[in-house]
DNA sequence: CCCTGATTCGC
DNA sequence: GCGAATCAGG
């Protein structure tokens, strides 16, 4: 489906109201991505939302050698819009949820409170003491993660099998993994 | 990993 | 004009 008056305009709103880009996207529904979205937006010269900083420069971009392609048009679109699309759409006021700061994360805040799962306020894994290692009873496939305090005589290694040549076990690696990822270089 | 917007450029 | 792929970042 193109850019109908109503869904730009719509699309101006919600952009405007501080909605990302994937929001806006599913509000739109009907296959919108937010590449779309942000695609529109740009093209519409809606940019900048709340700015409190008067600073109007723009990081210059890395003039990049080459822009990478992608291989074959693989353009799917939905065809005829006989759905049940075009029938709900009634200004989709109240059933956003804006509970986030604007222009960062936001955290997805269900509108009708999901009954979610608790959880627990993230426990470390237990390891079952006959798995517990030492530090000299690790070798190359034993997951090298730490737990508990050094220098209690509870602390011990997690022991578990870890990929080859990789340090962490599947579980720790990925905690090291996006840790490491998140870092500045 | 999740996510955000920004940019480029073939279509 | 469109938007996927990508970049750059949180």
């Amino acid at each position: 489906m193109g850019w109908t008056d109503e869904r730009v305009e719509l699309l101006k709103r919600l952009w405007m109201e501080g909605l990302s880009a994937s929001q806006i996207a599913a509000e739109l529904g009907d296959g919108v991505t937010r590449n779309a979205v942000i695609g529109k937006v740009h093209r519409l010269k809606l940019s900048a939302r709340a700015k409190p900083t008067s600073s109007t420069q723009r990081s210059r971009p890395t003039p990049r050698a080459s822009a990478p392609r992608r291989s074959s048009g693989v353009s799917s679109s939905s065809g005829a819009g006989s759905t049940a699309s075009m029938a709900n759409r009634p200004t989709p006021r109240q059933s956003i949820m804006r509970t986030h700061t604007v222009g960062a994360t936001a955290l997805a805040a269900t509108p009708e409170a999901e009954p979610e799962t608790y959880r627990a306020p993230v426990q470390e894994m237990q390891v079952p003491e006959g798995q517990r290692l030492s530090l000299l009873e690790l070798n190359e496939h034993t997951c090298k993660w730490p737990i508990g305090d050094p220098l209690s005589k509870d602390f011990y290694f997690c022991g578990q099998h870890s990929g080859e040549g990789q340090p962490y076990c599947e579980f720790h690696s990925r905690r090291a993994y996006h840790q490491m990822e998140k870092k500045k270089r």
